[in-house]
DNA sequence: ATCATTTATGCAACCGGTTCCAATAAATTT
DNA sequence: AAATTTATTGGAACCGGTTGCATAAATGAT
């Protein structure tokens, strides 16, 4: 039913105003060298028929297309959405518009082959420079600006923001250890992503600075989300000398220790203290101490790079260190306090 | 420094093969008529030289793109987000993958005149099917099939998905009543857009129905936003003969209430009930009484539908309309009680 | 009145693919 | 061995635009 419509094309235009082609062109772009009375007699037929002209074919002769991409494997959880916010604020302030990509599901596309897929797909064709959000591979192949959030490593070969992992990390634990906390357990996040390491990193290493001897027990790989966050927090809680603190690598996750304490009657922070990594906007609610990344600051630093990089502009750092900042709530509490 | 960059292209694949563009191009496309072995040697030169096919050329002549678009005017609001977690959780379920377009913000953009400009800009060219939230004109020229969310009018030409706006707000008055109060605040949303007046007379008609007399008073009208959401509750608030209670007409206006309400040291709901309407994720954190619209299936919805209409599969309904539910929380009380 | 400019427009190539059709070679049939 | 069929492949048109170059008409200069 709808394939058999035939849209209106240039072509079309051109032949009811009685002019060429190149010509409905030339004012579609705002070139000056066509008559007045001619370009008003197109706008006219233009106004009339309807027409709008094809992205697809502009776009593979054109320069400039005035649009961003921005590439994240799902678009439906908080850190994601925190990255979107800031785009989407960046955007605003901007002549460009934005196409957030996403296939919904990390799962559904084999991660690194389908990555460079997703970024020459709106890269060569339809956008003026890709955001990545978390990406895996180390290098494209692309002819366009690409910028990065949260990449695999830590220097990449394409510009990036990243927030200070290692640093936030630190602060977490040592504000932990400073209230007297010497089991604290520990729910990691994606290792396959830079800031997993570098916060399991952090933690580690705060630990050792402290004289307290790591317990490989404590230490629980979960994957960023709630249900990890569940599962890790069980098996954290169930153990007879459990932890009096966990110091979860990402609120998600934090959010799964709240739900086990609930289900085994522990208070938060009476029983268990908790802190979080990120700060997304339910963490307010939850009053859980965390680590700001201030997310949407990365993906508003990000556009921003992004947009000086179409524009020719050299950035002045190629990598963008975004400091982290704890935030203390109501989630954690003095030892035996 | 990007411009010169080219990139890799089908032609440079076929010449490195030693083979004709057309024979890369059934390979790309797993047309069997191609032998065995010339297949190998292709896929094989495509993955050393990283070849990856452009969109825009090839969504030029080719019918099936396997991407939805979405368009949304602004991507930073809470409707909006629990919209797309709908939308992408149909994706991934589906072979599609998902294209958000947006501006970044309703002002960008002349609202009418441009809507009809993204919704084309992705249809004709690029996607199989557009979604489009709130739109506000009453017709597409499209060649794709379109399926609206939340449309400006109740029966508009293209296929669309909405709440039962009129009961959800009888129901949510019908609450308010039965706890007791008589004057009662309302705060509207966008005039133009249907949802808005449907509520709108969802209080009126309560009120009639219960005998009381419509308080012009009482009548404030917004834009769905927290600022508009502000202003409202202190023109209502600071009357001398104040509402006892205030339905707003979405929670992002309601949680406006609270500010003000803790401005002015008015404890909800025993100083004040309020009541609300979308029941977005905040709300559960606010304790907000609301009612439900089911966003995020709205999404999903949506979503299935064009995804039918994109296989030709005719629908039941053009129209869809998701039952509301009130969600009884803790904000409000019986007068006096 | 003639030649040089300027202005307005059309022609045709091109962007990077897809697809129909024809051509060639190999395999089968008779 | 000739005729027919089948399996591969290349050629070329086409999708809907943009753009450099050529041309024609109009204007200005001498």
């Amino acid at each position: 039913m709808y394939k058999k419509k035939r849209s209106i094309t240039i072509q079309d235009v051109a032949q009811t105003a009685g002019v060429s082609v190149s010509t409905v062109s030339r004012v579609l772009n705002g070139k000056v060298d066509v008559a007045r009375e001619t370009q008003d007699r197109i706008n006219g037929v233009i106004k009339e028929l309807g027409y709008t002209s094809n992205l697809a074919a502009r776009s593979m002769r054109s320069q400039k297309k005035n649009l961003i991409g921005l590439i994240m494997p799902d678009i439906a959880y908080p850190f994601a959405i925190e990255v979107m916010k800031g785009v989407n604020r960046a955007i605003a302030e901007s002549d460009f518009d934005l196409l957030v990509y996403t296939t919904g599901d990390v799962r559904k596309s084999g991660r690194a082959s389908a990555e460079q897929k997703y970024v020459s797909l709106l890269t060569h064709s339809i956008s003026d420079g890709v955001i990545i959000v978390a990406p895996v591979v180390a290098e494209f192949n692309s002819d366009e600006p690409i910028v990065s959030i949260d990449p695999v490593m830590s220097n990449p070969s394409y510009p990036s923001v990243h927030a200070t992992n290692y640093q936030g990390a630190i602060d977490a634990m040592e504000y932990l250890l400073s209230l007297g906390h010497k089991r604290i357990g520990y729910i990691g996040g994606r290792l396959e992503l830079e800031s997993a390491n570098r916060r399991l990193m952090g933690y580690q290493d705060s630990l050792a600075k402290a004289d307290i001897p790591i317990d490989q027990e404590l230490i629980k790989s979960g994957d960023y989300t709630t249900v990890s966050g569940v599962t890790c927090a069980h098996q954290l809680l169930a153990q007879p000398n459990r932890p009096t603190a966990i110091f979860a690598s990402n609120d998600q996750s934090a959010m799964g220790v709240f739900q086990v304490a609930e289900e085994m009657g522990l208070r938060i922070p009476e029983d268990l203290s908790l802190i979080g990594f990120d700060n997304i906007p339910e963490s307010k609610y939850l009053g859980l101490t965390t680590v700001d990344q201030f997310i949407f600051e990365m993906g508003y630093t990000a556009t921003q790079m992004l947009i000086k990089l179409i524009n020719d502009i050299p950035l002045n750092d190629q990598t963008f260190r975004m400091q982290t900042s704890l935030v203390i709530r109501s989630s954690c509490r003095k030892i035996g306090g």
